[in-house]
DNA sequence: TATTATACTGTACATATATTCAGTACTATT
DNA sequence: AATAGTACTGAATATATGTACAGTATAATA
């Protein structure tokens, strides 16, 4: 699979955004009229080379013939299985395969917002906010914070789940929801401080 | 929403598959082929008649500008569509139409037990076990119920969700999971106590 | 330097498609 | 007996749509 350019996933975006609320595909027409295009050719090139590059299949002369195709190989966008990860003390969630516990077949739109994978919980810092041991967090990586959100936050090498709360542009303090736990401060001048994501979900099997 | 007939039940259908197949709605000249019908408009007709009965929406004017409209009543291929129900605090949790607030799309394996609904959390009275306002129980219908099980009881039209503790043969303790509440004791000799079924997993989105 | 890919505008046209009109026939309801 | 709904065939047509052709321009690559 090649590379997609900036303007092609802009026209992947509006194919899946279209489809989402209409039920069925955008005409070449329907493209232009999104993205401001003045020509039908505009849209229809587009769709060529995202279709030469296997992101969409086209079905010749039909109209409406557009259809997104689903490669979880490449980008989590598309893809319904989630991993899994645990969240162990020490280290980044990554993506690596040795931290993936397992996999979720799960619908795209499940939450209200996109997630890129699902973080096993420990510990219960985070217990008033209804989130207990084992449960998994829908996690959607964005730098897209605002106060109160629940963040998957990482100091060095320790990882951890908290709500975020920005006290000043120096000063961030992480807060657990349960009482025998402290609030971290963080002095973004000293620390680094790195937001892996936020829950935009949670998940619970018993 | 009227009954619908047999020929149409064969024409919804034929959409569902159709889109399930290519990922766009079909034509009439499509589901004329599809169904052996000689007209376009037979299958017009029968379009209309759907639309009026409100099972599709038609995008007038728009090519295959047919979507089905999600109606988990009418669900003989989407298996994976479960009704969310709101706990109302009289009433048990029915699947009625009128009680259905919405439906999520979800594998059928997504918890570790087969569930028949989703209810929708009101209160707080299963706060200490993570049980939070708004949240969805999965909620399998069964009776199979073991000391500890989260369930969902009814006594009389008052449903609520606790923890499932039976004392003795006469006597069931309902159990919050917040010291804000006292425990329900039912003398099984004196009420009646309805088990509506018990929660095997648990969705929140936020 | 020539070539290829990207990124558009603008026009044109064959055909894909929705949609209407004119019929026929059967059934159930009023 | 009249009306309405279902269930079709068959033909006609306006328009929605895909798609080709003719350009322009920029950037990257061989």
């Amino acid at each position: 699979m090649k590379e997609i350019t900036s303007q092609q996933q802009r026209v992947l975006d509006c194919i899946q955004i279209y489809i989402n609320k209409t039920g069925f595909p955008p005409t070449r027409a329907d493209i232009c009229k999104e993205l401001g295009f003045k020509s039908p050719n505009s849209a229809e090139t587009h769709l060529r080379a995202l279709e030469k590059k296997g992101f969409i299949s086209i079905e010749s002369g039909a109209s409406r013939g557009i259809s997104i195709i689903n490669n979880d190989r490449n980008s989590s966008i598309n893809s319904d299985e989630y991993p899994i990860i645990g969240l162990v003390a020490a280290g980044s969630p990554t993506l690596a395969e040795e931290n993936i516990m397992n996999t979720i077949n799960c619908p795209e739109s499940f939450f209200n917002s996109s997630f890129d994978y699902f973080l096993k919980v420990k510990g219960l810092s985070m217990k008033n906010a209804g989130i207990m041991e084992d449960d998994l967090i829908a996690v959607k990586k964005t730098s897209d914070i605002k106060n109160g959100d629940i963040v998957i936050a990482r100091i060095d090498d320790e990882v951890t789940v908290k709500f975020f709360n920005k006290k000043s542009p120096k000063i961030v303090e992480l807060e657990p929801a349960n009482e025998d736990f402290e609030n971290i401060v963080v002095n973004l001048e000293e620390e680094e401080l790195h937001i892996e994501g936020k829950s935009v979900g949670l998940l619970r099997k018993n």
